[in-house]
DNA sequence: AGGTGGATTGGAACGGCGTTCCATTCATGT
DNA sequence: ACATGAATGGAACGCCGTTCCAATCCACCT
C-alpha cells in the first residue's frame, strides 16, 4: 500500500497485482464457465501458488465481482452518446444484453451482490435518460428500477440458456426441444403455453428483448 | 417403479421417497439458505446415509430444481381466480414476489435451468389474461415474456437482499448503508444516483414492483 | 414356510474445492 | 551488509458432491 509496496511490485518480474488476477479469471470464465474459475486453475495460469492470490483477493466472492465489475464498466464506458433519451436507453440495454451474452457468468454475480458491484453505473445510464424525460420524484425512481431489473431479469434468463454453436445449430435443436415439451402439455390445461410454443421455437432473443425495453418506455412516457 | 416396489416402500418404516426428500430438503434450505442444503445434512435429518438419497434423486440440482417446482406449483395454485385480466396478472405477479420473498433460495434457481423447471406453470399464468386482453401471435407472446422476465428479474435481485429481521431492522440499516455510498458518488458523474439515493432508502420493494407492472401493463394495452 | 433376487439402504471412500497456514524469498531503508 | 515487512507458493485442513459396495429388506415363487 505505501510507496515501497508500490515500487517493488513494479519491479519484480511479473510481479501478481489484482489486476493480472481479475484478467487471468475473466480469461478462465470465459473460456470455461462459471465452474472453470478455481483458485488451482488460476494460480497454474498465473504461475504461482494458490496462497499468492489471497494476498490481492480476499476471497472467491470478490473476485467474481471484480471480474464482473470489469466487465460490466468497460461495456457501460464503450456505450456511444445518443441525444435521444429513448434511444440512450436502448443503447445501454443492449449493451448491457450484449456483454452478458458474451460472458454468461457475469448474470448470475450481478444478482448475488447487487449493492456491491458495478449497479450504481448501470443505474446511472438508464435513470439520466429518464431524468431528460422529465421524470421527477418517486416516479423517476420507480421506472429506472422496472428497466434495470427486466434488463438483469432477462440477462441472467439469457445467461441461463446453453452456449450457443458457432453455426447456431444447437441453438435451433435446443428450443425446438422445449417448443416440443410445452406442445405435449394439456390444451385445455395451457391454451396459452401450447398456443405460442410453435412461435416461441423460432423467436429472436434480442428482438424480444428490446420489445420489452419499448414495452416499459411506452408505459413510462404514455 | 414395479408394483412390487411402490409397496415395498409403503411398509417399510419411514421409507425414503423423493416426497419426502424434497421436504426436508426445502426445510433446510428454508432454514439456512441455499448453503444449508448439503446431502449429509439432508441424510442426518432423514437418518439415512447420503448414498440412499442417490436412489430417489440423480443430483443435486434435480433436488433443488425439485424443491423449487414444489414451493412455486404450491404458490401458483393458491392464487384466487380473478375476473379482470390485469387484476390477475398482478395476482400471479405478486403471488411469484411473496414466494421468492419467503424461499429466496428459488431464485436463482428458476434462473439456472427455466426451460426444466416449473415455467410453463408461470408463463400459463400470465399468458392467458393476456390472451383475454385480445393479444395474439408475436405481440403476444413478447408480452407474456416481458412480464415473466420482469418478475423473475425483481424476485431474483430480491432475493439476493439479506434476510429481513422480523422488525426490519436490518432492511433500514442495510438500504441507508447502500444510500449513503450512493450519495457519496460524485454529483457531476453520476447525477440520477446522487438524487435518488433518498428515496431509495426509503422505497417500498413491493410497491416498486408492483408499479413496474403496471409500467408494462399500460404498455402493453395502450 | 422358506428361499431368492431385485429393490433399497447407509456408511466409507474419492477427488476436488475454497481457504488457511507458514516457511521462504524478495526489495528496500538504514 | 543487514534487518524488516511485503509478497510468494506449496502443503494441509475441512467440507462438498458423488460413487461404490457390502449389508439389509421384502414381494414373490415354489
Amino acid at each position: 500500500m505505501s510507496r515501497r509496496g508500490m515500487a517493488a511490485r513494479n519491479q519484480r518480474s511479473e510481479a501478481l497485482s489484482k489486476d493480472r488476477i481479475v484478467e487471468a479469471a475473466i480469461a478462465l470464465l470465459d473460456a470455461g464457465g462459471a465452474q472453470a474459475l478455481t483458485f488451482r486453475a488460476l494460480a497454474a495460469r498465473l504461475e504461482t501458488g494458490s496462497g499468492a492470490i489471497y494476498w490481492h483477493v480476499a476471497d472467491k466472492n470478490e473476485l467474481l465481482a471484480a471480474a464482473t465489475d470489469h466487465v460490466v464498466a468497460r461495456v457501460i464506458a464503450d456505450i456511444a452518446d445518443e441525444a435521444d433519451p429513448r434511444a440512450a436507453i436502448r443503447a445501454v440495454a443492449l449493451a448491457m444484453f450484449d456483454a452478458i451474452d458474451a460472458h454468461p457468468w457475469a448474470g448470475p454475480q450481478l444478482f448475488r451482490e447487487p449493492w456491491r458491484s458495478s449497479m450504481p453505473l448501470i443505474f446511472e445510464r438508464v435513470g439520466a435518460p429518464l431524468m431528460a424525460l422529465g421524470l421527477t420524484g418517486r416516479r423517476l425512481l420507480d421506472s429506472a428500477s422496472a428497466l434495470v431489473h427486466y434488463i438483469l431479469g432477462v440477462a441472467g434468463q439469457n445467461a441461463a440458456n446453453p452456449r450457443l454453436a458457432p453455426q447456431d445449430v444447437d441453438r435451433e435443436a435446443f428450443l425446438a426441444h422445449v417448443a416440443a415439451q410445452w406442445m405435449q402439455l394439456d390444451p385445455e390445461a395451457y391454451p396459452f403455453v401450447h398456443q405460442t410454443a410453435l412461435q416461441m421455437r423460432d423467436h429472436d432473443d434480442r428482438a424480444q428483448f428490446l420489445f420489452g425495453i419499448d414495452l416499459i418506455l411506452a408505459g413510462i412516457t404514455r
